[in-house]
DNA sequence: TGGTGCTATACAAG
DNA sequence: CTTGTATAGCACCA
């Protein structure tokens, strides 16, 4: 309830700030850092109770060189062009002078290891460490529950994106290419994750992220501008969007095994392409929720059906592999049957 | 003088 | 009502 919202964020907000101010302050590496909140909780998208937050932790570099690592066009190699003042960071440099994901991660984790236990009256820990994962995941300890806090080290650097970005985000016939134009000058951000299918794992891989310009249009969504506000027409997207994530979120509890390589940002990707295809404020008209949500399905299960579900800022970046065909065939079973079946999912509790 | 960091304030979203 | 975020004003310091 608006209760536990309330003690849930006011504890993540006081451990994070003290964390931030410890990063800060303890050499130069991380001086500048800088807090961002990403995922549902701060989209306004979360289904359950507020025991998840993503935190990103921004920091700001100047002129780096993006070479892509694979034929994602999502994962590059990161060296620093000619001479910046960028010094402080000489420490995470690899061999061959890449940026290093791996050393700069360490690097924060063994701060805010190391502060962990300066947190009064909290009971804060950090998580194992989950291997290519770009998170550090700390648990709080709030008696009848837990929350559990992912802190992502993003860097952000102002100057154009890179060419895989060329033909995505599509948004023109839904929210202009105005709006396009000035998401495209706004920073790219890189977070520390290390691509799998990298020959050598040295995990010193970096993947583009788009969590700014997300964040942004599910809090702008609407093709005219007053779409939700308070004196303006009310939509469904994001009740929309809220309900596949339940669905896949139910689906997943049912079958782990079978669907764990889907993630809300399937459903999150899928939500936005969508976006495209109805773009007027009329096609998401408050009352037709239901068979608002019917379309958004059906696109779904075409992707899982195909194959094939193009990342939305990187249109040759697929999300749905062909190697997981069976994992896909699976899922779009699930979805159908739940589909002719009035959503049995929904009423199970 | 300009950069930095804290605080107050306004306003959006739910 | 609450929380989150952007911004303006202010003191501080090199």
């Amino acid at each position: 309830g608006r209760q536990d919202v309330s003690e849930a964020s006011g504890l993540v907000n006081r451990v994070v700030t003290h964390l931030i101010q410890a990063v800060r302050g303890r050499d130069g590496s991380f001086s500048s850092i800088e807090k961002l909140g990403a995922g549902s909780y701060y989209e306004h998208v979360k289904i359950s109770e507020p025991n998840e937050f993503d935190i990103m932790l921004v920091m700001p570099v100047t002129r780096l060189q993006l070479d892509e690592c694979d034929d994602t066009g999502a994962y590059y190699y990161l060296t620093f062009k000619r001479n910046p003042k960028e010094k402080y960071l000489n420490r995470f440099l690899d061999e061959d002078g890449k940026l290093s994901a791996f050393k700069m991660l360490e690097g924060l984790r063994r701060i805010i290891k190391e502060e962990v236990k300066h947190i009064k009256d909290t009971e804060v820990t950090v998580k194992r460490k989950k291997p290519g994962s770009p998170a550090i995941t700390l648990q709080i300890n709030k008696p009848p529950a837990e929350i559990s806090v992912d802190i992502i080290l993003a860097l952000e650097v102002q100057q154009s994106w890179p060419p895989s970005t060329q033909d995505g985000l599509k948004i023109e016939c839904w929210l202009g290419r105005k709006v396009r134009r000035d998401f495209r000058y706004r920073p790219v951000y890189l977070v520390a994750k290390q691509n799998k299918k990298e020959k050598l794992l040295r995990g010193n891989t970096w993947r583009l992220s788009f969590s700014h310009i997300e964040k942004d249009m599910l809090n702008n969504h609407g093709s005219i501008k007053t779409c939700c506000e308070s004196d303006g027409v009310k939509c469904c997207r994001k009740d929309c969007l809220k309900l596949l994530k339940y669905l896949l979120e139910r689906l997943k509890m049912k079958h782990a095994k079978e669907l764990e390589k889907f993630c809300s940002y399937h459903v999150k990707t899928a939500f936005f392409h969508s976006c495209v295809a109805w773009p007027s404020d009329t096609d998401w008209k408050y009352e037709n929720l239901e068979h608002c949500f019917q379309k958004y399905l059906e696109y779904f299960l075409h992707c899982l059906q195909d194959s094939q579900l193009p990342h939305f800022f990187i249109p040759r970046y697929n999300l749905l592999s062909l190697d997981d065909k069976a994992s896909n065939d699976f899922l779009s079973r699930q979805i159908n049957y739940q589909l002719n079946n009035g959503f049995p999912v929904f009423h199970q509790v």
